[in-house]
DNA sequence: TCGTTATTCTAATACCATTAGATTAATCTA
DNA sequence: TAGATTAATCTAATGGTATTAGAATAACGA
């Protein structure tokens, strides 16, 4: 009789799917991201999810398209350097977003519609720079790898950098490596290891690229 | 009575583990690679294995250190651009010699002897190339994630070219893309599509390695 | 109001990693 | 060599996972 009111709860579908789980992701990590959790938290049980997706991988796929989607772009206007640097930041930025994003962006296959998107936009980028048919997906996989494997690392580092008041790091580090294990195998890794442990990465992000940076304008002349 | 004959099979141990489990790994790939199915394979109860190794997690880190153990390593004699070349060959041999080697390094966190000793090798080698102790880290880091992001593309889509019949890979592709989207949207991809399916990696891998070499070389003026 | 379609549910299957505690095998000691 | 001790493996269970078939219910159009 009442004209619009519904017994259930606000109706599912892919979209709220999707948007739960990115919100579970930063909750729980994305190797504690089940259908069962996802399902719980719309409170629903867990067969519906499978109404309006796949299966998990497809979900997972979306929700890296879902990620992808929000990614700033370079003016065009801008020198090819500097288009390049800011490529970087702003997918760097998507990367560091939500959480797991990397192993996300790394364990999904196939790709949606948004992230095809960003492909095409590197290609048409690097192809108006000046890079033949052959090398533009070459360098876009450059590119990409780079920026993947950075924040990948730079977000593992800072778990472990988390965890790791002084007293655990000794003795995690000493029990594992040094006091079992002759010091004298590791001077390089022991000289630098302040190093390796705190960065700033921001910096350390631009090195990379500018190396990169550099490189391409070689093969560029 | 009899002096030495033993009722049960070969004893299990912890390096007899991680050969079984390297083997089941080439066989299943890893996501199908289970607890179960390597106990299975050492014809023992799953619950054993756990007597000799900590959990899953720990076991996968002791297959990637078995792994990396095998790794040649390049004259310290040669210039150091030759030396970078063939430290990428040998490190991409390796993440080849094993089905999902790439997933497997990138998931395991802590790295065992093996591990870090090339970790130890690369950082002598670039230290003494002439980079500072702050770089060398950063530098180590940008080789190893060129190389671990190469090989991992290379896997899937070579995976994917396998698979793909020129009947699949039509329909693949249109259906999930082109027929149902806007073609006018992926004018570059579609274009670039012919070089992106077939590569040849041999070549590609050797130019980024030497956009990366030409590109650190610049920094080392 | 009836019947159809669109959703969601119940219930089951077949896996998975891990653990406690019982049981058996191997080794050491007297 | 006999008995006791330690080492290694097993049984059995817990609580989790993805996925599916088919029953039940809600929403909607006529």
């Amino acid at each position: 009789m009442a004209r619009k009111t519904r017994k259930t709860n606000t109706p599912l579908d892919q979209s709220r799917i999707i948007q739960t789980a990115l919100q579970l992701l930063d909750e729980i990590g994305l190797k504690e991201l089940s259908m069962n959790k996802i399902a719980n938290k719309l409170q629903v049980k867990t067969a519906s999810l499978y109404y309006h997706v796949q299966d998990k991988d497809q979900l997972m796929g979306l929700l890296t398209d879902r990620i992808s989607s929000s990614m700033e772009w370079p003016e065009s206007s801008l020198p090819w350097r500097e288009q390049l640097g800011l490529w970087g930041e702003a997918f760097r930025k998507i990367l560091l977003s939500h959480r797991d994003t990397v192993d996300l962006f790394n364990s999904s296959i196939a790709s949606g519609y948004d992230r095809l998107k960003q492909v095409e936009k590197l290609y048409a980028l690097l192809s108006s720079i000046g890079f033949s048919d052959q090398q533009v997906p070459w360098v876009a996989s450059i590119l990409k790898n780079y920026v993947l494997g950075f924040v990948g690392e730079e977000v593992r580092l800072q778990l472990n950098a988390e965890q790791a008041i002084s007293n655990a790091e000794l003795s995690e580090r000493y029990n594992q490596y040094y006091s079992q294990l002759p010091s004298e195998e590791f001077p390089t890794v022991i000289r630098l290891a302040s190093y390796t442990t705190n960065s700033d990465w921001v910096k350390e992000f631009k090195f990379g690229l500018d190396v990169l940076t550099e490189g391409l304008a070689v093969k560029l002349r």
